[in-house]
DNA sequence: GCAAAAGTGTTAGAACTACACCCATGC
DNA sequence: GCATGGGTGTAGTTCTAACACTTTTGC
């Protein structure tokens, strides 16, 4: 029809904007910054940045996450395209929204200083500018969904961790409580998980014993067709 | 940092691109049309065009799909922004993906001829352009997950149809057979089907009943909580 | 009357949920 | 020795999956 389709197009920004949720031992949390550019300057905004001609989407999220905390091979994924046509007042722009779950205790302090970064709990979120607090909502929804299904808890602790800390985490994540018993059964019946020898004595005297998430274990059972190795943890 | 971010950023391209599904009778089919303008003219393409700076991703999927089926109110759902730096040649374009779902007997049939459209099933399918096999690809493994947890398999059929058309659906949708008793008990504990006493005998001497699906009663249902209407059909 | 699809119940096994006590340690 | 969190087993219930025959009708 048009003869001339892309040069008829019109021209306009890409941004991304990352959802970065951490876990600090009884939170669920997320990370904002300080913006410091107009508009919104001073308001409490998701890290974010526009895409570059030469960069893939994939590749701008990794590059805009390593700029805020330093951590590379982050679990980076893509939540949605959001395009409403007045989300951003000063130029038309979509922003492609990611989200990332990282270790809290692993970042670069120096980063998030500079960008005057800072952790707030789901459940007691600054409003963000524009529309940041849906990408959020979306987010959450989101994970909650991811974490039942797939292992992506572990990507929220440390390399080694103990039973109960993995509890906390899901119980935070969908806001409820766990039955001890019957979440250990379960975890460990997907033999994904290594016992480590070493005890962790942060919350108690007893101490719990550490494990780490195997996960060339669960790599090889997905690709021999093993689609129970994770069994949803909430319906 | 930056002092003029917005002027700094790079404008682009955002094209959106629609994977268009249809039921029949025995078959999963998607819509392809043959592109009219270069580069990759004739070729097979998904159904698409240019986001423009007056309109939403929505409201631009929305005109795209009314442009090629001349269908309002179809299900239409956001997919995936596909982003690779050369996944189209001529210009710099972000593509966001979105999918539809309509009953294959009611769209407009001299819009398609226009478009040079064409129906083809999920299991021979030609190479269409650009990175559109692999949206295609994605969109298959979305629907399979949606299709198990949400109510949209109705949005494939008539408004009235009958549970072993029902059922053939689902088979297509996840490339297996099931079980007719089963099937049956688990869509009719639901309860948000409603049989009518009109018998369909296209596919039967003896007829089948056709049902309607109850969308108010589902959406009630959904409003009071009860998360566990729409059981998976399949894990 | 027969071919072809529609419709209907039961049962064994698996998975899920709820629940209470002992253990190890630091103070 | 006691307070604190870590660790363990069972039983009742529910859900799932497998299975075969009767019904209706057009030809």
């Amino acid at each position: 029809m048009a003869p001339h389709r892309y040069t008829e197009a019109e021209q306009m920004l890409v941004a991304l904007d990352c959802i970065i949720f951490g876990f600090d031992q009884n939170e669920l949390k997320l990370l904002a910054i300080k913006r410091d550019f107009e508009p919104e300057k001073g308001n409490w905004s998701l890290m974010g940045g526009f895409l570059r001609r030469t960069e893939s989407l994939d590749e701008a999220a990794n590059r805009i996450l390593i700029s805020l905390t330093g951590l590379k091979n982050i679990y980076l994924e893509q939540l949605h395209a959001f395009g409403e046509v007045d989300r951003d007042p000063v130029e038309r722009t979509v922003s492609v929204a990611y989200y990332a779950l990282i270790d809290i205790h692993t970042h670069d302090k120096e980063l998030m200083k500079a960008h005057g970064a800072s952790w707030f709990s789901i459940h007691d979120m600054p409003d963000l500018i524009f529309d940041h607090n849906h990408m959020v909502d979306a987010a959450l929804k989101r994970l909650r969904y991811k974490a039942s299904h797939q292992p992506v808890g572990f990507e929220l602790l440390p390399e080694k961790f103990t039973l109960p800390e993995l509890q906390k985490l899901y119980e935070c994540i969908y806001d409820t409580e766990l039955d001890k018993r019957n979440f250990r059964r379960r975890m460990l019946s997907m033999d994904v998980l290594i016992k480590t020898d070493e005890k962790l004595k942060k919350y108690s005297k007893k101490g719990a014993f550490l494990y780490t998430f195997d996960k060339e274990k669960y790599n090889e059972k997905i690709e021999n067709g093993d689609s129970t190795v994770f069994k949803p943890i909430l319906s």
